[in-house]
RNA sequence: GUACCCGUAGCUCAGUUGGAUAGAGCGUCUCCCUCCGAAGGAGAAGGCCGUUGGUUCGAAUCCAAUCGGGUACACCA
């Protein structure tokens, strides 16, 4: 609907060949309905090109509007506006279109089936993912299956941080308590500051026995660090799995960082680098934030000219004992990435990661000689409350809540609801009374219970008239389709394809039940006024083929409702329990 | 000190990337069940979009300053 009525403006704009940035001009329905429609704002910005006044290109575009058949009336108004009145066949076109094409109504090929590769979570194995993960894992599951009905070929992937110091000392932990689950006896100051010392940390010792029984005992670190660093990790990674799998997330890829090492795809990473003249070696300034008075010791290593790329400053990736930094890892696997022929990527970090966006754009930009190109989407802390006090989290005393607490707690599609139900920059504040409310407080409750409205109507039918199928309701006569609260429907429905377009552009996948809420809305009020206003009622006994039409309205809405709570990883509700 | 983010109704947040008179929910107030699910709906009140300039036909949105809040700033991972 929007995309002829678009074609059709650029049709008129061709006869004054003016070169057009069409992605500029707008066709959409206007805040204020009584203005119409649609309306284009075509005319305001070409006029100046064209050389004409914008009332003379304007009534140019209406009298080509007036032509086509789903347009009523075309006007201009204000600064040169053109509102558009559609007939209400075109509207009720809108229904049939939906349930013609049904779960691929929103489907879009602007991806035409390129590589997209959507990095998210990538917690450290060292411990069970928490409330962070949670958002993180929600937000980027819905942003691939955005990508995905948009028409990319998307990937799914998590990187595996399995090298360093923090595997070694979740090494050192499990060690330490196999010792004890044996019976060994281990000194009280043995867990310091920097070990694991979550419970789960004795489950995999326990599965350590299982495996290998008391053989380790009396052994030094060097014999078992290796074995021990590869057991904890799958163990957790199982664990992590787990936990995905319990919101509704499997990745595609899992990339491990100590594979790429043994690749040695850092130096290959260095090497490219080195062609460009973008490696040196050089001492990095003093930080601002560190003053005259601080300790700060100079150091001679090799850098990245990060700079060059639009970064603050440049970044060290070998530690002046010669080793790699961690940065230098990131190198490696992003070049993977780019090897294994993904030119477009998102990765999704915590807030805390700010510091590090530039650098990994930098990166990439560098290694595929500006061929790639990443988007980073970084999400705020989420606040968990009870009944609106906040609860305490420390991480370092393992008093923290697991993303397997909240799914316990609340469930699956709640917990996806709350986490991508705001934009990511924006903190949430999430509070398990609300969550499990029954009421307004509880979006996706009104959403589900829209839903199950649906359901109730079409149960209701066929204990009366019996089965209908899709094809009944796509050649029923749509004329009993007519009222404004019917209208602002099938309008809003007419949206979605839009809708699913703009927000996966924008990878803001909080708009999707932004939107639903509002189709939401829209049903519930339809529904209401069909108390006062008998004619609006879905089901008339002594009239079946309006009662099919008004059905056909409900189907349409129910797909578009299941189509949106798919993308969010949510199922549909055909009843409130 | 620097970078990134936030500032919109009493509270929690939207605002379709620059469009016309800025919108929801909660809370407050008034109505609506003999009626397909009232777990709902209709309406009222509530605003200098932090502040000040700029860009243009047009700004909550873009730019520059500024104030307030958050986060991060060497070789940690």
């Amino acid at each position: 609907m929007f995309q002829s009525i678009r074609e059709c403006v650029l049709g008129t704009l061709k006869q004054y060949s003016v070169d057009i940035r069409t992605d500029l001009i707008t066709v959409e329905p206007p805040k204020d309905q009584s203005f119409g429609d649609i309306y284009t704002n075509a005319a305001m910005l070409f006029a100046k090109k064209a050389g004409v006044s914008p009332r003379e290109l304007a009534e140019a575009i209406c009298k080509n509007l007036l032509e086509c058949q789903f347009v009523s009336d075309a006007v201009i108004a204000g600064p040169g506006f053109i509102n558009i009145r559609l007939r209400d066949s075109a509207w009720q076109n809108v229904v049939n279109n939906v349930l013609m094409k049904k779960e691929k109504y929103s489907d879009a090929d602007i991806g035409a089936g390129a590589l997209m590769n959507v990095e998210f979570v990538s917690a450290n194995p060292t411990g069970p993912l928490h409330t962070g993960h949670a958002r993180n894992a929600v937000f980027g599951s819905v942003v691939a299956n955005l990508f995905e009905k948009i028409g990319y070929k998307v990937a799914r992937e998590f990187y595996v941080n399995d090298q360093g110091n923090q595997i070694k000392a979740l090494a050192r932990s499990v060690y330490l308590r196999y010792q004890e689950l044996l019976g060994r006896k281990i000194q009280d100051d043995a867990f310091g500051a920097d070990m694991y010392c979550g419970g789960y940390v004795k489950d995999i010792a326990q599965k350590l026995i299982d495996a290998y029984e008391a053989e380790l005992l009396d052994k030094d670190e060097s014999e078992w660090m290796d074995l021990l660093r590869k057991f904890s990790i799958d163990q957790m990674l199982d664990n992590i799995k787990d936990d995905l799998e319990s919101i509704g997330i499997s990745m595609e890829q899992y990339t491990s960082e100590e594979a790429l090492c043994k690749k040695k795809l850092v130096d290959e990473a260095l090497d490219i680098l080195i062609r460009h003249g973008d490696i040196y070696e050089g001492v990095l300034p003093r930080p601002k934030g560190i003053g005259d008075d601080d300790e700060w010791e100079e150091r001679p290593q090799t850098l990245f000219r990060a700079t060059k790329y639009g970064d603050d400053v440049d970044r060290a990736i070998k530690k002046s004992d010669g080793t790699w930094t961690y940065f230098a890892g990131d190198l490696a696997y992003h070049l993977d990435k780019i090897r294994r022929g993904y030119s477009r990527m998102v990765a999704v970090l915590g807030a805390d990661h700010n510091g590090y966006l530039k650098r990994l754009k930098a990166a990439v930009r560098a290694l595929s000689n500006d061929s790639a190109d990443i988007e980073i989407r970084l999400y705020q802390l989420v606040n968990f409350l009870e009944n609106s006090i906040p609860i305490k989290m420390s991480k370092r005393s393992g008093n923290f809540i697991t993303l397997k607490d909240v799914v316990e707690r609340v469930g699956k599609d709640v917990t996806r609801y709350m986490m991508i139900s705001r934009h990511h920059d924006v903190m949430i504040d999430f509070d398990f009374a609300k969550a499990i409310a029954h009421s307004m407080d509880n979006p996706l409750f009104y959403i589900q219970y829209a839903y199950a409205r649906i359901c109730s109507v079409f149960k209701h039918y066929e204990s009366i008239f019996g089965e209908i199928n899709n094809q009944a309701l796509i050649d029923c006569d749509k004329s009993c389709l007519f009222d404004v609260a019917e209208i602002s429907l099938m309008k809003a429905l007419a949206f979605w394809p839009e809708q699913v377009k703009t927000t996966a552009i924008a990878i803001e996948p909080h708009r999707i039940p932004n939107y639903l809420q509002n189709i939401a809305y829209l049903f519930h009020a339809l529904w209401n006024k069909g108390k006062a206003n008998t004619v609006l009622r879905f089901i008339d006994k002594d009239d079946k083929n309006c009662t099919i039409s008004k059905l056909s309205l409900l189907q349409a809405t129910r797909f578009v409702i299941e189509d949106g709570l798919k993308i969010m990883g949510i199922v549909p509700m055909s009843e409130m329990i």
